[in-house]
RNA sequence: GCGCCCUUAGCUCAGUUGGAUAGAGCAUCGGUUUUCUAAACCGAGGGUCGUAGGUUCGAAUCCUUCAGGGCGCGCCA
């Protein structure tokens, strides 16, 4: 249950009843109209704005307003205990002792579904897509865990949700993959130098990959032609093996795989483009130079073109390559009608930065083929930056010397990788500091929130508490002191951000959120150093007010660290 | 030139779909441990929320201007 909606809506409905005797004329637009926790200095557990917003249309005084409200809320709304109201209009409202008791309760009845939005919506979350022509490395990174737990966060509301991983199998970049792999293998079993023409792959990864293929096959790799086939085959299945054990180890794990290979044999996109054609967001014309750097071979010719520019985009784009193949948007876009005849409510993808300028021609594409009935949402995540030793560490994955997402988990745990990728907004540069990750310490967020279920987890054991399935507790022991207090405003508060991190698609709001919980938990649990009244234990006894707020934290902390797949040790 | 993102404390960043005195961490300074885990806690200093306008009861948040930084701007993938 989310107490702010469903008191809103008490105080909503129950205007709404009364707008002669309250002299509204307008009621029919709450919109901005909120119940939230006021800061600290406020003092009471909520606040609303519903009169400052209805004062307007109505031509009334705000503050005037509110005492009528306050009034009419006092008689029939028995969850609240006092209203006060505080200068613009703020209606300022403390709860019963009746209220917070329904409240728990209820906490403890949904447990592990407390603060789910209860939503039943499909979902395709296309996220890493890393090209299968080497490792993952630490940029792929930061958009899997970003897409990873927004898929948990989506399935914990109650959506099925399909994680998907598109394989850039095609192209000049496999070729290009492939012949790497062909010169390696010639390095390995004739002795030959490895060519430094400029678009291959150097890394050392490509020698690992032609020593297996050269391990599973007898054929002598005469000619590059010849062994085209087998190589490819073989070494996009070493790569990809790579990158999904890459993946597996930060705990993600796609739901499905589709090939732009597959994409290209089927006739999706000769379909794509009929359709387009027909309604006139596909047509033979020519394109502009690009404004940017100038490009040496550009070539005025007429082909097929997409006309991105209805969607918002700089300039419209080329479906057909001057000899008249199809160029990757091509691919993409029948990628995106293959997703749009599987008829998901909501699509998602996950982009790096370097993908910005491709977001508003895919969204236009999506929407053109599905008749603005789907609608394909791109979140894109801003760089990593890397930190070694106090400098920036550069990395490029041409010349080889990159960090992998392996190198990294070699040195730091799954856990902080998780919390880490997710400690800033998608929409900022991350700094992600090695030194400081590999400390172990305070600085690193994720060892606060564990160390809070740790210390929890030690409560339960002195005292030797087990933990119920069906817990409750009764309105007579409902005396919480101030801390106690303030622990459980946050918790209330657990739905809400829910709520805002799967609207806005932001997850980084949740460990933030439980930073700040954990931060509570711990002042809390010092303020026992001075003060024996706030022990939580005392003789070998917890009070049983600690107990039902610590398990609180405990649900709470269970459901976010569920989303975010991140461990929650019992012991530190 | 154009598009997207960013600009908040010395540094790194949050900021509730517009709310009340703008918050954390790090750093600096001072304090807390015979007592449930000090991987912790408490206190102090530190702010023109890049700039200039606008919208309104109310703006860090929305709109516009300008400045600074990042990413991108293929008929590559």
């Amino acid at each position: 249950m989310n107490i702010f909606e469903s008191y809103l809506q008490d105080i909503t409905s129950l205007i709404k009843k009364n707008q002669k005797k309250l002299n509204l004329k307008q009621t029919n637009s709450f919109k901005g109209v909120n119940l939230e926790i006021p800061p600290p200095n406020i003092g009471s557990d909520l606040s609303c704005n519903i009169c400052m917003i209805l004062a307007k249309p109505n031509n009334l005084d705000p503050n005037n307003l509110a005492v009528q409200v306050r009034d009419l809320i006092r008689g029939h709304i028995s969850d609240f205990k006092d209203i006060e109201i505080a200068k613009p209009g703020f209606l300022n409202i403390n709860l019963s002792n009746e209220a917070y008791f329904n409240i728990i309760n209820n906490i403890f009845l949904e447990d592990n579904k407390f603060g789910s939005l209860k939503t039943n919506d499909t979902y395709n979350i296309e996220f890493v897509s890393a090209n299968p022509t080497g490792p993952m490395h630490i940029g792929h990174c930061r958009g899997a865990v970003f897409g990873d737990v927004l898929s948990n966060l989506l399935k914990f509301n109650g959506n099925k949700v399909t994680k998907e991983y598109y394989i850039n199998d095609y192209g000049t970049q496999i070729k290009n993959f492939v012949k790497s792999v062909y010169l390696r293998i010639r390095e390995i079993k004739y002795k030959e130098n490895f060519s430094n023409e400029k678009d291959l792959y150097p890394g050392e990864y490509i020698k690992d990959i032609a020593k297996k293929v050269l391990d599973k096959s007898k054929l002598k790799f005469d000619s590059f032609e010849d062994s085209y086939d087998f190589l490819e085959k073989e070494s996009l299945h070493y790569s990809m093996k790579m990158i999904k054990s890459d993946l597996e180890k930060l705990g993600i794990l796609h739901d499905s795989f589709v090939s732009e290979k597959s994409i290209v044999n089927s006739n999706a996109l000769q379909k794509a483009i009929e359709k387009l054609k027909k309604t006139k967001h596909v047509e033979e014309g020519f394109l502009e130079p690009p404004k940017g750097e100038e490009i040496k071979n550009w070539k005025k010719t007429k082909k097929l073109i997409f006309k991105s520019v209805l969607f918002g985009d700089d300039a419209n784009r080329a479906l057909q390559k001057n000899d008249g193949s199809w160029t990757y948007f091509a691919n993409d876009l029948a990628y995106h009608s293959n997703k749009v005849l599987r008829k998901y409510d909501k699509l998602i993808n996950i982009l790096g930065a370097d993908h910005t300028g491709y977001v508003k021609r895919i969204k236009g594409a999506v929407q053109a083929l599905s008749e603005n009935k789907t609608i394909l949402e791109c979140k894109v995540c801003q760089l990593v930056k890397l930190f070694k030793n106090g400098s920036p560490f550069k990395m490029s994955k041409r010349a080889g010397d990159f960090i992998s997402v392996n190198d990294l988990l070699n040195e730091v745990n799954r856990d902080s990788i998780r919390f880490m990728m997710l400690n800033r907004s998608n929409d900022v540069e991350l700094e992600f500091d090695f030194d400081k990750v590999l400390e172990k310490s305070k600085e690193n967020p994720v060892f606060y929130v564990q160390y809070c279920h740790a210390r929890i987890q030690s409560i339960f054991r002195l005292i030797n508490f087990q933990v119920k399935k069906k817990r409750n507790i009764k309105s007579t022991e409902l005396n919480f002191n101030k801390y106690e207090k303030e622990i459980l405003k946050k918790i209330f508060e657990w739905p809400k951000i829910v709520k805002i991190a799967s609207n806005k698609y932001e997850p980084h709001r949740i460990p933030f959120y439980l930073y700040e919980l954990a931060t509570l938990f711990h002042s809390y649990w010092s303020k026992g150093n001075e003060d024996d009244e706030f022990k939580f234990i005392k003789n070998g006894k917890a009070k049983q007010n600690t107990m039902t707020v610590i398990q609180l934290i405990l649900i709470v902390l269970q459901n976010g660290m569920n989303i975010l797949n991140v461990s929650l040790p019992s012991k530190m």
